[in-house]
DNA sequence: CACGCTCTGCCTGCG
DNA sequence: GCAGAGCGTG
């Protein structure tokens, strides 16, 4: 190492004293691929924002080749310079601004992050780090970023750039009306299992065809890919994206256009990617499309945090970054500033039970603390009222604040008994994740009448509201509407404006009319007035007002609701200077949760474990530690759900700065009836040294006396719904597939009589069957062009 | 076309 | 135990 490097060393050393040496490295290491492994807790976040000040400030000051024109008079300086302890970095910043290497333009970073939360907080400390550099930095979510580029480029693949962004619910209207149109049974294809399996193919980037291609003679499969196309068509028909659309038509926008795909990588030098352990496939395909020219790409995540594998995540994309991006280096961030070192031998002892990761020991120089406290409870009730005692002694006693503590829980349902029970206690609590602002039944309706506003020919937005309030046009009017516009070759609301043209619509046209004045007018408020008033007049013109005042219930909590939302217009307004009703829209639909989740409100906090992943508190409470809750009954199928489910338990313990309880009952109401569940295996598989001994001996009795015959009752009813799902399988493909046979079933041909099916061979596109007639013998053919029957046994 | 009754299926959840 | 969907009736 010469003279200058080694000064370098001690500069940044010293300018980054408030870094360990592994953070530093991360800081540091700027060009070329970065894998950083960063365990709970172990400021990663601080390492990114540093990192992009860093490459913004100095570039690859440390690595690269410095421009050879430092005299040895300012290298002799330099090296004084790092001599003397204690130079505070606003000191050291322009002497290393000196040895700067290409330094990069903030415009050329890109920060991807997963939620608005976490975009939110690295736009607030980029803010605090780099002052009004900050703003001009790509960072954001996954989708803001990707709606950014799609508003400038769409239209390169033939679409309108005042595209509208449906979410799940109105996906799951599409899929129904799909459901619908291609008469299909409503139970044996649910909008949502359907929507999951077209989410899948999307977060993999397999295509309608391709997906079609693979369905072979497989009934189901097939019908899937016709709904995958159908449900296709009426997006595009309405000029709407789903969410998995917004990442994929980026993607295709990338790989079809050269010039777009070279600007964008040019544009973006540099990529950082936090929590990577949650990206699926087409956000690792996009990152790659991105970032192939210069390679500068830093993805930060924690194998052992991979909790959303169930929407798609594939935690292969952080487990083989190093071979996707050859020449990668890799740091490993170990050290917690979080938890006490009980709590971290806890999380290790029981993380250490996956086997599939990469393998990482968080360690702490913070000292051991108190053990993790083990209750046993005789319900539900008793449980909450045990941690709502425990909650008011350690605020009387401790001096713990009512905000020190979390309540962190499995599932939604579980929150219900500890609400009741906390408000009856009148201990303060907020309750996060419950149904979030803008899932509000009746801010929905106004967002939906915004949005055909915005975009007439969002058809399911516009169904949603041409009924409401009633104006008596029903499912019947509405049908004839929608075959009206594939007919006519125009979109609904064109046919809902001129009605009185159509014969098929005569009885209802005056009704349709009066609606589509309204819409009319106010498209017409929305052109020549602001935000806030065309938010009142929607809301009034609408009749939506006068429905919720003449509503017989109490419907005071939905008008303060909507007229909230006139108060979110002004403030949007005031904000953004260009407030157009379709930057409000785009806002709210990738806004998901207006989380305010608000660490100073004095207030305990119960939320679920997936939501609390990122946030930390001194005392944290896991109730319902028993078997079928947590691990879930439905996650009890593998060993890989259950490994998901072992990574929730690590990110839930690992949410504790000092003190971690855990606690269980002998019984439990699920599903409206008493279910006895024995201990949780988390519970078992914590090294029980660490353990509060008294609760340890209640523990092992319990543990012994419960035996597996819940496991046994669970699987039994299990094999039960498989059963049942099984046989409506069956029957729906005997109704729809008279093609297909099983092996083994009795088949009656034309000119052969009576056979039994000795083999079943798949093709592509067809299936070859060996048939052994009773009296021609033994015949193979095509399941389509032979022209077999069924004979029904019964 | 609206209302009320019965039946079913149920986790976690970012955009 | 509860919400949402489906079905039958006024």
């Amino acid at each position: 190492m010469n003279k200058l490097d080694t000064v370098k060393h001690k500069l940044f050393d010293a300018y980054y004293s408030q870094l360990n040496a592994m953070q530093r490295k991360a800081v540091t290491t700027v060009n070329g691929p970065l894998l950083v492994l960063a365990g709970a807790g172990s400021g990663k976040t601080t390492v990114l924002v540093k990192r992009i000040a860093h490459i913004i400030h100095f570039g690859d000051a440390l690595h690269g080749k410095n421009s050879a024109d430092l005299t040895p008079g300012e290298l002799n300086s330099l090296e004084q310079l790092s001599q003397i302890h204690g130079c505070s970095p606003d000191m050291l910043r322009p002497v290393l601004k000196k040895l700067a290497v290409d330094p990069c333009p903030p415009r050329n970073v890109l920060s991807i992050t997963f939620t608005n939360k976490a975009a939110t907080e690295m736009k607030n400390r980029l803010k605090s780090e780099l002052g009004d550099l900050a703003d001009e930095i790509w960072a954001g979510t996954f989708h803001s970023i990707c709606v950014r580029l799609l508003h400038r480029y769409i239209q390169r693949i033939g679409f309108d750039s005042q595209f509208t962004i449906y979410d799940t619910e109105d996906s799951k209207k599409v899929m129904a009306d799909c459901i619908a149109d291609l008469e299909l049974d409503s139970k044996m294809f649910m909008p949502r299992s359907v929507l999951q399996i077209i989410s899948g193919c999307k977060n993999r980037l397999v295509t309608q065809e391709e997906f079609e291609n693979t369905a072979g003679d497989d009934f189901k499969k097939q019908t899937f890919a016709r709904l995958f196309k159908r449900y296709q068509l009426r997006l595009a028909n309405a000029n709407a994206l789903d969410f998995d659309d917004i990442i994929l038509m980026t993607i295709r926008i990338l790989r079809e256009c050269e010039d777009v795909r070279n600007t964008c990588q040019k544009q973006f030098k540099y990529i950082l990617v936090d929590e990577y352990q949650d990206t699926n496939y087409a956000q690792y395909i996009l990152m790659r499309l991105l970032a192939d020219k210069y390679r500068n790409v830093m993805v930060v995540g924690d194998d052992d945090q991979s909790i959303y594998k169930f929407r798609g995540a594939t935690v292969e994309n952080i487990l083989n970054f190093d071979k996707q991006f050859t020449d990668t280096k890799t740091i490993y961030l170990e050290q917690n500033y979080r938890s006490t070192g009980t709590i971290l031998k806890a999380a290790n002892g029981l993380i250490a039970h996956n086997t599939c990761r990469k393998g990482k020991n968080l360690w702490t120089e913070r000292d051991e603390g108190n053990k993790i406290v083990l209750r046993e409870l005789d319900n539900q009730e008793m449980e909450a009222r045990y941690l709502a005692d425990t909650i008011q002694r350690m605020v009387r006693d401790e001096g713990y604040h009512y905000n020190d503590f979390a309540v962190l829980y499995r599932s939604n349902a579980q929150s219900n008994t500890l609400e009741n029970v906390f408000t009856r206690s009148a201990l303060p609590h907020r309750l996060l994740g419950g149904t979030r602002f803008n899932d509000r039944r009746e801010i929905k309706d106004i967002h939906a009448y915004l949005s055909v506003i915005n975009n007439p020919k969002d058809t399911v937005r516009l169904e949603r509201i041409i009924n409401l309030p009633k104006r008596n046009i029903g499912v019947i009017t509405m049908k004839s509407v929608v075959h009206l516009s594939e007919e006519e070759g125009v979109c609904t609301f064109d046919i809902i404006k001129n009605a009185n043209q159509y014969p098929a619509l005569s009885k209802t046209a005056s009704k349709l009319m009066g609606f589509a004045n309204v819409i009319t007018e106010l498209q017409e408020i929305a052109q020549n007035k602001p935000l806030p008033a065309l938010f009142a007049a929607t809301i009034e013109k609408s009749g939506y007002m006068d429905m919720l005042l003449n509503s017989t219930e109490d419907e005071k909590d939905r008008i303060a609701n909507v007229n909230e939302l006139i108060s979110n217009a002004v403030a949007f307004t005031e904000s953004n200077p260009e407030a157009t009703l379709a930057a409000y829209l785009e806002e709210n639909a990738l806004v998901a949760d207006i989380d305010n989740y608000d660490p100073e409100a004095g207030a305990v906090v119960l939320m679920t474990m997936h939501s609390s992943k990122g946030l930390e508190f001194p005392v944290v409470f896991l109730p319902g530690m028993e078997e079928n809750v947590f691990p879930s009954v439905l996650s009890q199928l593998s060993n890989e759900e259950i490994e998901e489910e072992r990574r929730l338990a690590y990110v839930a313990i690992t949410r504790a700065k000092k003190e971690l309880f855990l606690t269980y009952t002998r019984e439990r109401l699920i599903y409206g009836r008493t279910s006895s569940n024995r201990i949780s295996r988390f519970v078992e598989e914590l090294p029980q040294e660490l353990m509060d001994s008294t609760s340890a001996a209640m523990y092992r009795r319990f543990s012994l006396g419960g035996t597996d015959y819940q496991a046994a009752a669970s699987k039994a009813i299990e094999t039960i719904t498989k059963k049942r799902i099984a046989a409506k399988e069956e029957e729906f493909m005997r109704k729809h597939n008279p093609h297909s046979f099983t092996l083994g079933e009795k088949v009656i041909h034309d000119m052969f009589g009576l056979g039994v099916v000795q083999s079943v061979k798949k093709l592509t596109g067809d299936t070859l069957y060996e048939i052994t007639f009773e009296k021609a013998g033994t015949k193979k053919m095509m399941g389509t062009y032979a022209k077999l029957r069924r004979k029904d046994a019964e």
